[in-house]
Parts: C-alpha cells; structure tokens; sequence
DNA sequence: CAATAAACGGACCGCGCGGTCAACTTGCTA
DNA sequence: TAGCAAGTTGACCGCGCGGTCCGTTTATTG
C-alpha cells in the first residue's frame, strides 16, 4: 500500500526516538508540552520534528494511533479467551493499565480528526462491542448495557484516580472493581436513560 | 472578618460581569480561553481584570469558589434529609447536574494552591463523608466504600459522557445510575485494593 | 569513491499570550 | 458641589510558542 520508499536508517532512528521522547514530555508536562523540548529530549534539531510530523497535531495523533493499535491487538487477543466474562474484564484492566503507566488521555481530542486515528478507533470499537457481546451472552454482564457504554466507561477508573497524586499506582483497580460490580446482572436496577448511540 | 472597604458600586458589578464572563469563556474555550477575551465578553477593558484578579489563576480560583460554595449548601441540607441513601443518591446528582450545565472541571487543578479553595474544598469534603456514613448506616451503601470513594467517583458520569458530543444532555444519569448500582450492597464483589487515606 | 538526494539543525519569524502602567474617568463624601 | 481616592482603560512589554528555511551533513547507491 504505501509507495514510498523506505525511511533512510537514520531518519527511521529518529521517528522513533521522536515518538517515545514526544510520549514522556506529554505524560509529564500535558498538551503543552513544546515541540522544542520534546526535540531537545529526542537529541535531535526541532527541524527535525516538523521533517516528521508536519504540525504538532500530526506529532500527537502519531502517538495516539500507535496506542490504540497496541489495545487493539490485547482486545482481539482475548477473542478467542475461554471465558467472555473474565475476557472484557481483562480487557478493561489492560486498558486502564495502559493508561496508568502514561495517561496521555488528553491527546485523544487533539488526535480526533486525523483519518487513521479514526478508523483504528472504529476498528477498536468494533472488537469490544463483540467482546462486549459475547459477555451479555455469557449472562456476566446486565441486558441493558451495550459496548458503546462499555467505551465510554473504559477510562474511567484512571480518571477517578488522577486526582489523587500520592496513591497506590493500583488504586484505579478499586474503583474498575466497583464499576464492574456495577455492570453485573445481578442487583441491577433499572437505568433512567437510554444508551447512546454512536458507532 | 474582611477589614476592606465595601467595594465602589460600579466596580461590584464589573467584578460580577468578569466572573460571569470567565465563566463563559472557560466552559466554551477550555482553559486557554484568554484574558482578553474574557474581558472583551464583560464588556470591560483587560485592565480591569487584573485589577480584581491579581493573575488569571486568582480569577480561576474565584470561579471555582463559588461552585465548590454552592455545591456544599446543597450537601448540608441534604444531611436534613430522612432517607440517607437517596440523600446520597441526590448530592451526586446535583454534583453531576452541576457539571453538565458547564463543565469546568478542569478548572480544579489550576485552582489547587489556592487556600481559600482548599479550605472550602475540605468543608465540602467533610459533608460528602457525612453523607456517606449514613447512608452506609443505613445499609443504602455497601460496607467496603468509604468517604473518599464518592469524592473521586462523584464526576465519573460527566467524564463519561463528555467524550459523545451529540448525546442526550441526560447521559449522565444512565452512568451515575451504573455506578450508584456499583455502590450497593447487593451482589458486591471484594475489592481488590484498599482506599485512599486522603481526607 | 563520487555523486546525489535525503535528512538534519538551529537561527529566525510572526503571533498571541499574561501581565504592567500612566493617563484618564467616575462614584463617594464632607 | 468640590476634591480625591478608587476604578478604568488600552497601548505596550517580554516571552515562548508553532512553524519555516536554507546551509550543512550523511546514508545510500552504481
């Protein structure tokens, strides 16, 4: 598919460095990490960033895309797992532990509007509707919740525990625990509201 | 307590407009929105900001005040309350409804040195512990939660929905519901790790 | 090894930001 | 109503940002 020809090794080199050096400064400075330092962290010339990523944005949905990719392959992995129950539970801790190692949460939005992020995203979206699926089948899961609500709850035991600074790194297990919990068919009351929905 | 002077007539209702505007502002543009664009959305010059706001984080904190005031006047009536359990139920719903209406979360942590915000941050702190107890007394609320749980888990429904842009502005009860499920005593599973120690 | 295109680096640019200041206006009070 | 402190204003400042450009270096290839 792509008919370009191969990046020369030092240029290969550098896109890597670039892209792991660009992931620490944004989980350690936010957003407004600047491409300067992310260069000077790479130990390369911010010219060579712009040779890379043309705009900032392209820098980020890089990252973001390689990140949803990564989860993407646990989630098809666990496809094939014996038990569906324990496979979206497991797929919702390596989610949450992806995010716990770095939480670059934030570049999701910048990230939004670039092609590929959004068809790996939708690919993504598609392997946990299944595994969401298959669990609702397998009676793990209450009827009434769909894998768009599976989505959007994903992140939310790293969100609830980012406000806490000098926690356990594992706290976010807690509260994933009690959301599962919340998730279970039995003791289920009935939701107010419908689900959304997108993809 | 305040040894100052009564503000001059004119210079109330500005400080009024700006905190209105900022307010605006924020929710519209996220914590970027500018100081003079704030100014110009009062109606007043970009002088007069800093005049009633040493710096753009002291406007921050103003703002952040006054809802962390508000959110706490409805926690303490609602110790009045007879049922504790629906009473909890009914704080995390005005914290949400709060939300919704604009979301300035990420407000907090620009606003987090501040000592007036802190102060009136661990009052509202001390009631949703209250509440809790209670409702935990009541057996409304399963044994293994504590105080401190509600605090990180009370914004999870907005965080939730704030990814799905055209969603009924309703959404956050459907999450709210799940989670408050999660929070019962029927069908609790152990939780993996213990809670936080913060206030 | 020579030729060449690809990659690199860092000085440079324009912009918009948070914050300052001194000249001006206005509400308060005696 | 006169006097003045309190309040207002917008031009201005320095800074650091994303992004550009071109002279230089370097990997590749016949």
């Amino acid at each position: 598919m792509p008919s370009t020809r191969p990046l020369r090794a030092d240029a290969a080199r550098n896109r890597a460095l670039l892209l792991a050096a660009a992931a620490d400064e944004f989980a350690e400075r936010g957003l407004d990490a600047s491409v300067a330092d992310i260069a000077r962290r790479a130990g390369v010339g911010k010219g060579t960033v712009f040779r890379h990523f043309a705009t900032k944005d392209d820098l980020i949905a890089a990252i973001v895309l390689d990140r949803i990719n990564a989860l993407n392959a646990v989630g098809e992995q666990l496809l094939e797992a014996a038990d569906p129950g324990t496979a979206l539970l497991e797929f919702l801790t390596a989610a949450a532990r992806q995010r716990q190692q770095r939480d670059l949460s934030f570049l999701q939005e910048a990230g939004e509007l670039n092609a590929e992020v959004t068809q790996a995203r939708t690919k993504m979206f598609r392997t946990i509707h299944t595994l969401l699926d298959r669990a609702r089948e397998h009676g793990a899961v209450r009827a009434d919740v769909t894998g768009t609500d599976i989505i959007l709850l994903m992140c939310a035991p790293n969100y609830v525990t980012s406000y806490v600074s000098e926690a356990s790194p594992d706290l976010w297990q807690r509260y994933l625990a009690i959301i599962f919990d919340g998730l279970r068919p039995e003791g289920a009351h009935p939701l107010p509201q419908p689900p959304p929905a997108v993809s």
